[in-house]
DNA sequence: GATGAATGAGTGTTCATTCAT
DNA sequence: AATGAATGAACACTCATTCAT
């Protein structure tokens, strides 16, 4: 167990965690199940992580980080950019609906690009995280969206400020961040591979974008 | 305890259940818990239920066959009537357009309020029920409202048969029938009653609506 | 191990746990071991005992709080008296001398029956707490002995008030109540029973009065 | 960690061993801790230790047997000088009463002296020891005094040898020597310096001797 | 109807210790 | 002189479930 380990019992420790956890979920997942398979006592995995935790961070955390710098630097960016805009002129619908989707098109290959290179870890924190510190990742980066999409929103109603939204309009606001971020979710879930995520999302954001134009202009 | 539960026990039982269920999700709720809460030993819950399953499965189990029925005694008939029209004429399209989502609204303002009457039961099985029998249920729910959704794509895209649908078709297919049952659940889950859910419906109508132009549109 | 056991399976755990805790100490103890030496799986053990704390608990609990009730009710009353008496004639210093230790020897008496109708307990928390809440049960005895004996160190010192005390009467006074507190632990740890015990007491109080007399007329 | 350390990792360990059994106490006590806040492997520590036993005992054994040959080189001698004098004549019992307890003090100052030199290790041995094998030193000291103790007490008595003691006489020897020791503990363990130890040990001799003429003079 | 007692397998975690390098 | 890796046994504790009464 010393010639063929090398150093990659860690390597290993990870790869059957992935593999209990994706089967079975955070919470049933066993470390005893995960070390046998892995061929070390439970000892072994202690050595190299803290605790079931941190187990499980290791699998997840740094492509958690990855996307959030991806979505907080295109978003931040852009909520300061509107912010100066704010209360000009007619051309700021316009915008949004010109550029806007773009954009969207834009940041969302991006993102699905980066969703891809990680697509098993996505996958474990997107549908097998309940009961670790993850759980709450896709309402955590809905909040994030929530921002952005609120702007959005007011300039295409052509409201002067924020304060004119309704309990209403920030219903369908939420509801429309949720499924942009649901749709991240479906495309990591149900494609199995980059390109064929990009594929299926061309009609997915025609899909959003329709939606937000049946929106805007009902009643 | 004999006068005052004769027989209440298992409803006090079935309320603390709930309870429990609700604050921790199927997996972490304690039979322990739920029994201690109830003043009774864990030997009475198995007098009432057989096991954990059955427990949860007789809070949910109700409201679930009912909704199931609602939507099967919609869908079924339609996808019938539907099937029967089939490769007929132009009128479907202008059918679907005009009939079909009005015919939504209308199905959905009672599957709206189905939910609200078991409000707690519902928010239990969308939100709660990982590692129970019921954990799947959006998405069989999801599978009974695609093949109505298929037809509906069909007869909009102008397609002789279902034959026609591309792979991207089945996928966009698939993700606005999860969308349509993700609508239901974040109405239940969001809103407090069944008058503020319709209220809100109506955008996400729009929404859903609007969506489905953009995506039969496309390209 | 129906017939057999009938209810006496939470004796036998208190026995074995007595066994298992007098042989190694609280920390050291295995609730495995007292759980194989009782016949019964360990959880039995937590139907009976919500942990390893609750059931050291349920050996010692009850004769503490008995030691402390006899404690209390002669010493606090005692206090009392004395405040009540505080700053008014010589013959505090004389019943102080006369009474006092007599008093002392009463209730003395009272304390070794009461240590040795628990012996075994009482062996526990004073040689085998550590690691437990009761580690500091004899400091915690102390800390009540004080009180009384600082007011009759005062009244034999001839002082008008506590604030007479220099630093070297506190640490004395101090040091006596411990060793005072000190000859109990060593009878119930040295003495086979009751009636051993107060025979020993007897030079045991004669060697604390002279000392507490060496120490009134030092320097 | 080459340069700075350079055999220094042993003293350092030492220092955070003492630290960590002073805080937490021998069976407590985690190596992995001692070695994670002295900056180095687990491996290093059993390169200069046997065992957790042995890394204890190189913080204590050396002040352990400086202060047996302390008490050794003085009370064996005095044994045999006494032994010598043995049913001899009146003058040892004045001898007792005269010189004994002067030479107590000078003892006594010494041992202080010696405990507080060392003290952070006699505290640990005193107080932190349970667990290893340290745990019965003061008892030990207690044999090693006790025999000393019992010539000094035949011969105030008047007693013509040792045979003449009884099971009560045995008894309350056993216990001044006990108590004898549990002065130097409380001294060590409750005094910041040898000067304030040696201030207040006149006390606890004159209550020691007060003690010791109170059984003397008993009935 | 319900209790009280008990099972047995499981959980994550910690520990002192070992040893090839 | 020290590391990094790993062991293996132990730990307290929790769980859903069973069943005689």
């Amino acid at each position: 167990m010393n010639m063929e380990s090398e150093k990659e019992t860690k390597k290993r420790l990870l790869e059957c965690a992935m593999k209990e956890f994706s089967e079975k979920g955070y919470m049933k997942a066993s470390l005893r199940n995960i070390c046998k398979e892995a061929g070390v006592t439970t000892g072994a995995l202690y050595f190299f992580f803290k605790d079931k935790e941190d187990l499980f961070g290791n699998l997840v955390a740094e492509p958690v980080m990855g996307l959030n710098k991806i979505i907080e630097d295109h978003f931040t960016e852009e909520i300061n950019a509107t912010n100066k805009l704010s209360g000009s002129d007619i051309s700021v619908a316009a915008l949004a609906k010109a550029e806007g989707f773009d954009d969207d098109m834009a940041i969302a290959r991006l993102v699905i690009k980066y969703l891809f290179e990680y697509k098993e870890a996505f996958n474990l924190i997107l549908t097998k995280s309940q009961g670790s510190v993850y759980e709450n990742l896709p309402d955590q980066m809905v909040e994030k969206v929530e921002a952005h999409y609120t702007n959005m929103y007011v300039a295409m109603k052509g409201y002067k400020s924020k304060k004119e939204l309704t309990k209403e309009d920030r219903f369908i606001i939420h509801w429309m961040s949720h499924d942009q971020i649901d749709i991240f979710i479906h495309i990591v879930t149900h494609c199995k591979n980059a390109r064929d995520g990009e594929k299926q999302m061309k009609n997915m954001i025609a899909y959003m974008v329709g939606g937000w134009f049946g929106v805007i202009n009902n009643k």
